[in-house]
DNA sequence: GTGAAAGCGCTAACAT
DNA sequence: ATGTTAGCGCTTTCAC
């Protein structure tokens, strides 16, 4: 590349020698580090905004080892909760002079090599969002004790790394509560992947709440299952081919409780009237949907303010936090 | 921060100790700066791997003023357009040794400063997915001749910026002839906002390409309105109030689309049998839908090419690259 | 084609 | 508290 075509950006020393002090001492007024607010300290502040200065970022980080970037990666950008996240977590950081840098990749190979580019950058921290059934123990383990990385949902594999997750149980339990406030007396469950962990342990949990609520399930109602609208169509068709249906369906994804939905609708069922839905991560279908969807949405502003306060407490005191999820009530689990 | 707590990453001396060349060498070696295939280069190579070396991006960037960075400013993660960019832009950066910056702005203001904290990084190149209504010509020409910005979509502003933008005349035309083609004889368009400008421009050539194919229209049923699944719905059961109806409903939207195909339901219609119905941006609800829909994808892999490519020919010499989209062709307008 | 050496802009260490 | 100075790791002249 050419050298930058118009006027280089001025450096410390011309504010420097236009506030009449040293280098040094802008440094430390720009930077913060420097605790006084008297007549150098407005003096140099000003030098600079005439000067329409701004630090060099590579300068800064060679000399300092402080890159002023974070760090995150992600199955896909497409993934209703990495979005959910990104657009939470972009303003927070970027609120002061920190920078985002994304990585994507959709499989255990691919968020590796992105991990190690990213800490290649030296990011002052990573955040990750684990694609289903990655293990990134062993990149994380090559830089845990260099900078601090937070795991987001998913399952723990590393115990040398901090850990934000939602509270799925209390999820349950809002749910289960909820549907128990509506009047429902018994209750299906349509959950996720049969070979995943955590759908077993949701599956245990949705158990546990529903005999806790004195609801009634039936064992021939619950299933395992992908998480597409053809299977929530399918496994609703067939609930209702057998001896008696629940009062209501909780989902363990959005898109499940839609092809629920829209079977009802096929079978002449009424949404809440005759049955109500229960999806899962609010994802935007859940708004858009006829009648409107009630689920459960990942607690973002909480997730972003943990990652952010384990990431500023620095490598090596790896914590594990997990918070309460948000019901979200739309109208199809609301009597009318 | 404390210095790196374990072993240092290696520095280019000690590959240059190792290889038994100078420091120059290694780099021009590591950079492709250096043309033969020699006993040299194969000794830096071995030795840069053997040491486990990867070049510090920060003094790499002080001294040449290339970051191997790309700026991408969108409006939301959860904008569907957006996410289906990066999706397909991240992983065609990343497969060299550049990084993606990532800045969200809501609106122009948000943008703007995304922008700003973008170009002090000295991004090599600027990607910009400008938000609904927002005119960012006043911070693309500032840094128009540092460096390259492509403005992906949207209405252009700035005439010193590059521009990847979708034909949606093209997108038009394939809709029509599509319909045409499934025998469809009439056919109604559901418009955009109406205050905008492209959705007006849509419009017209709605009704161009209708008149070229020989269909039928009708003032009363095309409408414009919110992008929501509610105008849809309505627009959808007003529609059949009227004396006589479409056999094909074009939308501006998949959302739109999608509370067509609600109402028709509730009318007791049947799609794509009775009547067939497309929407446009292909978002996840298309494929979701039962039937699922026919919708028009933006062409993600062409315009992440093109796009990277006007970043490569360097800042100042601005053009407009116009993509004809895919028409995604699903069960909503095949006739059976 | 290769090596020696300068220096990018900044901050940390040290001296005052 | 402020200034002086060294040097972070790399790329790029410049000399050979």
């Amino acid at each position: 590349m050419a050298k930058r075509a118009s006027k280089s950006p001025s450096s410390i020393l011309e504010v420097a020698t236009l506030a009449q002090v040293s280098t040094a001492t802008v440094s430390r007024v720009l930077s913060g580090r420097r605790t006084k607010d008297d007549d150098i300290a407005r003096r140099v502040r000003r030098a600079a905004a005439d000067l329409d200065y701004s630090v060099n970022y590579a300068a800064s980080a060679l000399r300092s080892d402080v890159t002023n970037t974070i760090g995150l990666v992600i199955p896909s950008a497409t993934d209703s909760f990495s979005a959910g996240l990104l657009d939470e977590l972009e303003p927070t950081i970027d609120g002061g002079s920190r920078q985002l840098l994304l990585g994507i990749g959709a499989d255990e190979a691919m968020q590796t090599d992105r991990i190690d580019a990213l800490c290649s950058r030296k990011v002052d921290g990573l955040i990750a969002v684990t694609s289903a059934g990655a293990d990134l123990s062993t990149v994380f383990d090559k830089y845990a004790d260099e900078i601090p990385i937070v795991q987001v949902g998913g399952r723990q594999r590393s115990f040398r790394t901090n850990m934000v997750s939602i509270d799925e149980n209390t999820a349950m339990e809002a749910i289960i509560r909820h549907l128990a406030g509506q009047g429902v007396r018994s209750v299906a469950y349509l959950a996720g992947k049969e070979v995943s962990f955590e759908s077993a342990e949701l599956f245990a949990m949705f158990h546990t709440q529903v005999r806790a609520a004195g609801l009634a399930t039936d064992s021939d109602w619950n299933r395992f299952g992908d998480s597409t609208v053809q299977r929530g169509f399918d496994c609703t068709i067939r609930l209702f081919g057998e001896r008696g249906h629940p009062d209501a369906i909780v989902c363990a994804d959005d898109t499940i409780a839609f092809g629920v939905m829209m079977a009802l609708h096929a079978l002449g069922m009424n949404v809440p009237e005759d049955i109500k839905v229960v999806g899962y991560n609010d994802s935007p279908i859940a708004a858009a949907s006829l009648p409107t969807m009630t689920s459960v949405r990942p607690p973002y502003h909480r997730i972003v303010e943990e990652t952010l306060r384990l990431i500023e407490a620095g490598p090596g005191h790896p914590s594990h936090v997990s918070l309460p999820p948000e019901l979200i009530v739309r109208a199809s689990s609301t009597k009318r």
